[in-house]
DNA sequence: GTCTATACTACGATAGAC
DNA sequence: GTCTATCGTAGTATAGAC
C-alpha cells in the first residue's frame, strides 16, 4: 500500500532532515509514487508529519508497555522493588533508544524537543508522558522522599544519563573514540547507569538515617 | 556593521530553524540589508552557517576558559581536588547552557549533534573537545581508576545529567510542570547533579576499599 | 484510489548598477 | 561595499484524467 510506504519513508526523512529539510517530492519518489499521493492520503506535508508522530508514539507504546505496566503494580513502600523497576525501565529505554532502526524515530523526537509542535503533544501525550510519570512515582518510592518536585528533578538527571547518547550523539562518539554505537557499548552504558542509580539512591538513604 | 548584524541574526535563525529551515532572505531582511550582502560577506548560505559555528565556538571558549584552565593544574593524585574541579566545570557548564540568550547557540549545537557537518568539527575541535577531555582526566583522577574507557563512559553519563535540560527541553519542562527554565531551577539542577556526582564517586571509592 | 498537469510561491545565486 | 533585478530550481497544492 502506498500509504504505508509513504509513512515509513516519511519517518526516516523527517527524522533525518526535519520538517523543513525533508521534501515531499523526494519522499514520494522514494516510495515509488506521485507526490500528490501525499495530499491524497495525508492532506499534505503537515498531515504526513503528524501521522509520522502518531506512528512513532504508537511504536514507543508497544515497546515500553510491559516494562512500565509492571511498575504500576509495585507497592508504595517497597523501596527495593521500586529501584529494581527503575533499572528495568531505564534498561529497556536504553535498548529501544539505541536499537537498529530507531535512529529516525529518536531524531524525530529530539527535533520536537527543540521546537515542540502539535506532533510533540501526540508523542508526549501518549506513552512517553506515562512512562516518565511512572518513573517519577518509582523514584519517589525508591528514594523514600515524598517531595514531588525533588523526585521530578532527580528523574530528569536519571534519564539524561541515557538520552545523552542520542541527543548528543556526535560528541559522545568522539569522546568515546567510536564510529558508531554498538550493542556492547549500550550494555556498558546500561551497567554504568545502573551503578550510578544505585549509588545515588544509596546516598539518599544514608543521608536519611545518619546512623 | 552589516557583517556583525547578519552573523548575530544568523545564529538565532540557524539555531531556531536549522540550516535548511532558515532562509537567507529573512536573515537579510531582519538585518536590514539586502540578501546579496550575505554573498558578499560570507560567500553564501553555507559560509554564513560556518561563520556562525565559529562564532559559537569562540564564545563557548571564552565562557569556559578559566574553569577548565584551572583544572589542568590539578595534581594527578589529588582526588578531592579533581572532584571539586568537576563540580566547578559542570556548574559553569549548566549556567552557560541555560543562560538567557544561549538558546540559539545550544540549539545550533544540538542540531549538529544529530547531523554533524563541518560546523561540528569547528565547534568540537575548539573548546568543546578540550573541555570534555579535561573532564575525562578529572574523572579518572577523582575515581582513582586509570582505565580510560571507563572514565569516558562515566563522563558521558555525568554531562548527560546537565545537557538533558537543553536537549530534551520540552519533555523536561512538562515533567517539571514548568513553562520555562528560570535560574532557580538551574540552581536546583546544579545541586542535584552535584549530589549525584558525589554519590557516584563515593560509591566507586567504597568499592575499591571494601573495609 | 492513484497519477499527470499545472499553478504559484519561495529559495539561493549571480550579474551589474550605484 | 551595498542594493536591484533576474535566473533557475524546488517547494506545496490543486484540478482533473485514468
Amino acid at each position: 500500500m502506498a500509504h504505508d510506504r509513504l509513512l515509513d519513508i516519511a519517518i526516516r526523512e523527517f527524522g533525518l532532515r526535519g520538517l523543513e529539510g525533508a521534501s515531499t517530492r523526494s519522499i514520494a519518489a522514494a516510495a515509488g509514487t506521485a507526490m500528490s499521493a501525499i495530499t491524497y492520503h495525508f492532506g499534505g506535508k503537515e498531515g504526513l508529519y503528524l501521522a509520522a508522530a502518531d506512528h512513532i508514539a504508537a511504536q514507543m507504546g508497544e515497546d515500553m508497555e510491559t516494562a512500565f505496566d509492571q511498575s504500576l503494580l509495585i507497592d508504595g513502600r517497597d523501596r527495593a522493588a521500586a529501584r529494581a523497576a527503575i533499572h528495568a525501565i531505564m534498561g529497556r529505554f536504553a535498548d529501544k533508544l539505541m536499537e537498529d532502526g530507531s535512529e529516525s524515530r529518536s531524531l524525530f523526537i529530539v527535533r520536537e524537543q527543540m521546537h515542540p509542535t502539535e506532533a510533540f503533544d501526540r508523542i508526549y501525550g501518549g506513552v512517553m508522558g506515562q512512562m516518565l510519570e511512572a518513573l517519577v512515582r518509582l523514584v519517589r518510592i525508591a528514594s523514600g522522599d515524598d517531595d514531588d518536585a525533588r523526585a521530578r528533578l532527580l528523574t530528569v538527571t536519571l534519564i539524561g544519563q541515557v538520552i545523552v547518547l542520542r541527543a548528543s550523539r556526535a560528541s559522545c562518539l568522539r569522546l568515546l573514540g567510536r564510529k558508531a554505537v554498538d550493542s556492547a557499548l549500550v550494555d556498558d552504558l546500561k551497567a554504568r547507569v545502573a551503578a550510578n542509580v544505585d549509588a545515588i539512591f544509596e546516598s539518599i538513604s544514608a543521608s536519611q538515617e545518619p546512623r
